[in-house]
DNA sequence: TCTGGAAGTTACAGACCGGTAACACCCTAG
DNA sequence: CTAGGGTGTTACCGGTCTGTAACTTCCAGA
């Protein structure tokens, strides 16, 4: 995957792009500037040319991630136009899928748990992000006509942010195996109010 | 607090119940042995007579957050002998107010995510104490007479799991807000069926 | 009172961290 | 051809990290 990223692209865009592979990977504390710009194939000055500070990148990194998980939810829009049903269906069986064994889970939530120190930069970026992404998951619930749509969004929300931080303490055979099953049985549950 | 560890009793028990409050607080890789010795109120020498290693210093701290975690599911059974319905609620109430505002999440969920090499001696030990905490919780259900038993503990699991870390990205105001709305719910779903 | 082990102190090794300075290079736009 | 900006290279700074060595101090039990 480096060497991917290495072939001719712009030096930040390729730091941008190895920064978000080893952080997701290794955690953000777990990676030095160092190794980035190396996989990178460039170095650290010009690191800190395009990035204030490791923090800085660290807060691209995350905008980067939420832009490529709005990318897909217009995929759902295209490919279920105005079904926003199947478009709530469809974004269970994509999230479920990026439920594999060796899943490091959410980028926002992992970063949230590295980044302890409750005025990190880092912080504000991540709780308007995932508000977006919220509020987005309920508009959908909502326009696919359920009752609480709030109450179900949240619920779906939670299953999800428990099964991936579950899939990384007790791997993909523990509770998160069931994922599909519990957001499907809510669905239906909900739509059946 | 670190005052009231330092207060006379055995070196090793002040690190240990230190360490557990610093690890839980700043992160495993957010705080170094000096921190916690110094905390402590001894030194680095001490503790490296009666841990091997950092590494080791954070698998006892893990048993021991287990151990009491354990011993308030204890609570619960003298509390309510033999109904076990209302140890289930009691687990949920328990749980949910440890949901506050500066919570930062099971420290073995947390420490997974830290420790993201896959060959980490903690992991089997996060692995082990998770298991162990699923088992219990599913025979909670299944002696409080609720059919589906591995489903609706795997449920509840995931959800609190959600809940602790939603609440370290968005806050108290997210998701996790209606924790106990969700899970109560889910019990009495599961026990109309 | 003597003694042995636990605990404290100081200093250090070796590695890694984020971040900067100074300078050489190359490639493209004019 | 030339000028200049983006890039690469090397060396360095000060700080922090885990872990160890050598030595001193303290204290409880015999």
């Amino acid at each position: 995957m480096a060497d991917g990223v290495v072939e001719r692209s712009r030096p930040r865009d390729r730091i941008l792009e190895t920064a978000q592979d080893m952080f997701h990977k290794h955690g953000i504390k777990g990676v030095g500037v160092d190794a980035i710009t190396e996989a990178a194939g460039t170095n650290k000055m010009t690191l800190y040319r395009h990035f204030e500070s490791k923090d800085d990148l660290i807060i691209e990194c995350l905008r980067a991630t939420a832009a490529k998980a709005a990318a897909i939810w217009d995929a759902f829009e295209a490919e279920h136009p105005g079904d926003k049903l199947a478009q709530l269906h469809a974004w269970v069986r994509k999230v479920s899928e990026m439920l594999t064994a060796d899943s490091r889970g959410c980028d926002m939530a992992n970063a949230a748990v590295e980044l302890s120190e409750t005025d990190h930069p880092a912080r504000r970026v991540i709780k308007e992000l995932k508000e977006a992404q919220r509020e987005r998951l309920v508009s959908l619930c909502r326009d696919a006509g359920v009752g609480q749509a709030e109450l179900l969004a949240d619920t779906l929300s939670l299953l999800l942010e428990g099964a991936r931080v579950s899939m990384q303490s007790v791997g993909a055979e523990g509770p998160s195996a069931q994922f599909v099953r519990m957001a499907e049985g809510l669905i239906a549950s909900f739509r059946a109010r």
